[in-house]
DNA sequence: GTACAACTTCAACTCAACTTGAAGTCAAGA
DNA sequence: TCTTGACTTCAAGTTGAGTTGAAGTTGTAC
């Protein structure tokens, strides 16, 4: 198996030399081994790393996505909580399908305040975490 | 018009009355006055925060935010810019649809490793923001 | 008129997720 | 062999977004 050292690592996932250090110190990625000193890594890490970036992109803490999947990709949760998560995140779109809404509102609507504005509010009530008005 | 203080907002928008304090002095929230030195807040602070809310599950800082909502409800960014963050809401969306179905994925595909199997990459791939492997 | 809960300020602390800097090591090419 | 650039460690610093604590103030209910 071809290995790659960090700065290949860094390139190819765009992840910084110094944050795929601190993600091996956290536990997150692990490398393949040393040369030397220098840390190599297996193809599979780049895998991970897609993971790792779509998770964080999600918003999910580093913390929440070693749970979410294992060292090797093996998730450490039961089924039943993937799929919990999953409904998070699908909660997740609908606000940010929300808010994409009330952004192209307020770049359209040529009312001097949005928060008057009746199909702004009814725009926002599309989100879930609304406060009690 | 009618104005609450810190507390009811606090309840009301489900933001801690050490955050609201926060935003105040960011500059994020005004309140309308004070009654002695209690903050009293307009009722459409709560719609404000109701978008500050939304604003941040979609992942945007305090700073962002500010500017895609002023203080009233105008945004401080050109038309463009706004629809230019819808369209980086639309992506992130699409990053979140794929983290869903890969979660929902590795939930309910019995491979061992979920690296290795092909229609979870595919899943991945989904993703705009996958290394190069 | 007094008790008390809810507020106030201000500084210091926390936490995650890194980054930066200093000082040292090492592999590969000229 | 020597140089160079990419790596190494470790400690300390940074940023954003608040929270916590101490010490003081005040509106309202009894």
């Amino acid at each position: 198996m071809k290995l790659l050292d960090i700065g290949e690592v860094a390139e190819r996932s765009g992840v910084a030399p110094s944050a795929l250090r601190y993600y091996e110190e956290i536990g997150l990625i692990t490398s393949a081994g040393r040369k030397g000193l220098r840390r190599q890594f297996g193809r599979e890490t780049l895998l991970q790393l897609s993971l790792i970036t779509l998770g964080k992109a999600a918003g999910f803490s580093l913390q929440e996505i070693a749970g979410l999947f294992g060292k090797e990709g093996q998730p450490d949760l039961p089924r039943s909580q993937l799929h919990a998560r999953a409904d998070a995140l699908e909660a997740q779109i609908r606000e940010l399908s929300a808010l994409r809404d009330a952004l192209r509102h307020v770049a359209d609507c040529p009312a001097p305040s949005h928060l008057e504005c009746p199909r702004f509010q009814k725009l926002l009530q599309a989100g879930t975490l609304t406060a009690k008005v």
